[in-house]
DNA sequence: ATAATATATGCGTATATACACATATGTGTT
DNA sequence: AACACATATGTGTATATACGCATATATTAT
């Protein structure tokens, strides 16, 4: 009877994505990248933290496949893997007014 | 020079946004509730957790306002605030080429 | 082959948070 | 007022996770 109110496996899926995007650092990542492909090195001046740090963040992007990468000699090149995430990105800053 | 690619403030608001998202119990909670509008006592057998963990996440979503409530006597029916929220997660259950 | 540079990974730790339990608050009924 | 019912809240705890440090890997240059 409420079948309809309830689907336990997207829920987790949708949540699973949501945590992905739920970070700070991860997303000041993401919002770079939807501007521009970036190397490791750059994203890390551009969100001010340690090669680690950004390194381990870049792991779970690529593990959620919400970032692709390329190689070019010694630096790896990180993008947006799909426009999809532009466009929730750009729904959620209308939503919460936060335009500029 | 690259002003456009960060924006700090924008990406804890964006983040803290999301982490509401982030957890499958509020996200059951969330879809149950872009369905239709209901009490804690259905919600709680709906996404089949105690009343109290209902409530404390029913807290939590409050507060980032993506749920309203009126309360008719004894019981507080909850709905989504906002249509926009709706929309988010229509567009990632597209992304996630999970519809059903 | 060695060195230098760019990036990734294993481990430890501090912090955040979801939930259980007990209890409090608010509302209607008698 | 006393009671029942629906919901909320304070506290403790177990679990998850972000990040630093040290180190490993991959690529290019000498």
């Amino acid at each position: 009877m409420n079948k309809e109110l309830i689907n336990d496996d997207l829920a987790y899926t949708l949540a699973e994505f949501y945590k992905i995007m739920s970070d700070h650092t991860r997303m000041k990542i993401i919002y770079a990248l939807t501007k521009k492909e970036l190397c490791v090195g750059e994203l890390s001046e551009i969100v001010n933290m340690s090669q680690t740090a950004v390194s381990y963040q870049l792991r779970i992007l690529r593990g959620a496949r919400l970032v692709k990468y390329r190689r070019e000699g010694k630096m790896i090149f990180y993008s947006i893997d799909d426009e999809h995430v532009s466009d929730i990105i750009n729904t959620t800053i209308i939503h919460l007014g936060h335009e500029e």
